[in-house]
DNA sequence: GAAAAAAATTTACAATGGAAACATAAGGCG
DNA sequence: CGCCTTATGTTTCCATTGTAAATTTTTTTC
């Protein structure tokens, strides 16, 4: 009846607390080194308290790997709304740029053996991220040649080669200049594909 | 003195057999699955034999990547010098092969969060790996503009298609006929890089 | 205010990786 | 040959982890 906004006992939003506190640990120690008992002991409480928002610890990943496509999506929408973005290299940037910043948590999102890749909200929130590259990669095509299904071939040649960038440059496979930034950046890619027309 | 199937106290090559044991393993139970002890109960000695071979079960799973490399080497290898093949589809095509038919040491093979990145064995199986990548880049290029610095970023391009058309093929994310064979290959997918030129 | 539900803790347990001490085989060397 | 050194495996033990069950504490409902 009383809805005090006033903290609970309860600790009142334990779920939420579980995966800002994962996404901190996740980023600081891997997905090798989270562990449930971690997360807890950060929030601080007790390591089987989770287990009355969670379904174990896989459940929690696929919480934090929910929160991480719709950081996604809002870094895509927020490069591609840009004025001086171009409507395809905006969003890749943005895609790629999120990669970086949050290389484990990237990784864990595309890790089905450790997320449920079934739970709605993960299924939901990595749907919108799809559609979005579904909405690039349509624009990408409208500056080639389309053959029939020339758009769907072009979605999986653009989300192969901006995901393959994103993994092999997080996990060094791909060289990088002193300040850290790769030596050649997804648009330099992305122009390779759009077609020789740009000088 | 008794070479007989009698249960030799020494193994004789255990160490090859843990290898050969974590293969089967892996592609079995995935990465995540993978135990020492498993992997020990596999070849039947106790837990902590393996220590005598490899430091620890990060240890194995290096030399399990490693062998991986090899592998893919092998398989380049073998779909690039077919009489028919084409010189850069061809090792592309052998790369995906070999990627589809043992994803989960493809994805250990780029774990770097599993593996010793720094160890000898493994640096050296990767760079043969990486250096036919190269040369296929190289073949890719001559077919395209040249640029000062295009063959550089021709590999980073390959390689990130490839890469990302593997990882996306192996998580589900792209979706595969009723045969299990994916709807664009990825020959389709290079086509629209090498250029509209061919036919 | 009492009953019911929700949230969190305590306790217990099995699996795992790893360390240390010990055992066994193999090979070298007198 | 017989002893000794070393490589290879085993036993035993321990800390950490995820999870389940029983219990306690707080919140909500009636």
């Amino acid at each position: 009846m009383q809805k005090n906004i006033r903290k609970k006992y309860h600790h009142g939003d334990l779920r939420r607390a579980l995966i800002d506190a994962g996404l901190v640990e996740l980023e600081d120690q891997g997905v090798e080194g989270l562990s449930m008992r971690g997360i807890a002991a950060r929030v601080g409480v007790s390591h089987t308290a989770p287990k009355n928002h969670f379904d174990g610890l896989r459940g929690l990943l696929t919480a934090i790997a929910a929160r991480g496509f719709e950081m996604l999506s809002e870094e895509m929408h927020a490069t591609g709304t840009t004025s001086a973005a171009d409507p395809v290299l905006g969003p890749g940037e943005g895609y790629i740029r999120f990669a970086l910043q949050n290389p484990e948590l990237y990784k864990l999102m595309f890790s089905r053996a450790r997320t449920d890749a079934e739970d709605p909200d993960l299924k939901e929130a990595a749907e919108r991220s799809y559609g979005m590259l579904r909405q690039i990669a349509s624009r990408l095509d409208g500056q080639t040649a389309s053959a029939p299904d020339a758009s769907r071939r072009t979605e999986w040649m653009l989300w192969s080669l901006v995901h393959g960038y994103a993994m092999l440059l997080i996990e060094g496979e791909l060289d990088r200049q002193d300040d850290g930034s790769p030596i050649f950046s997804i648009q330099d890619l992305l122009r390779d594909v759009t077609g020789p027309k740009t000088p």
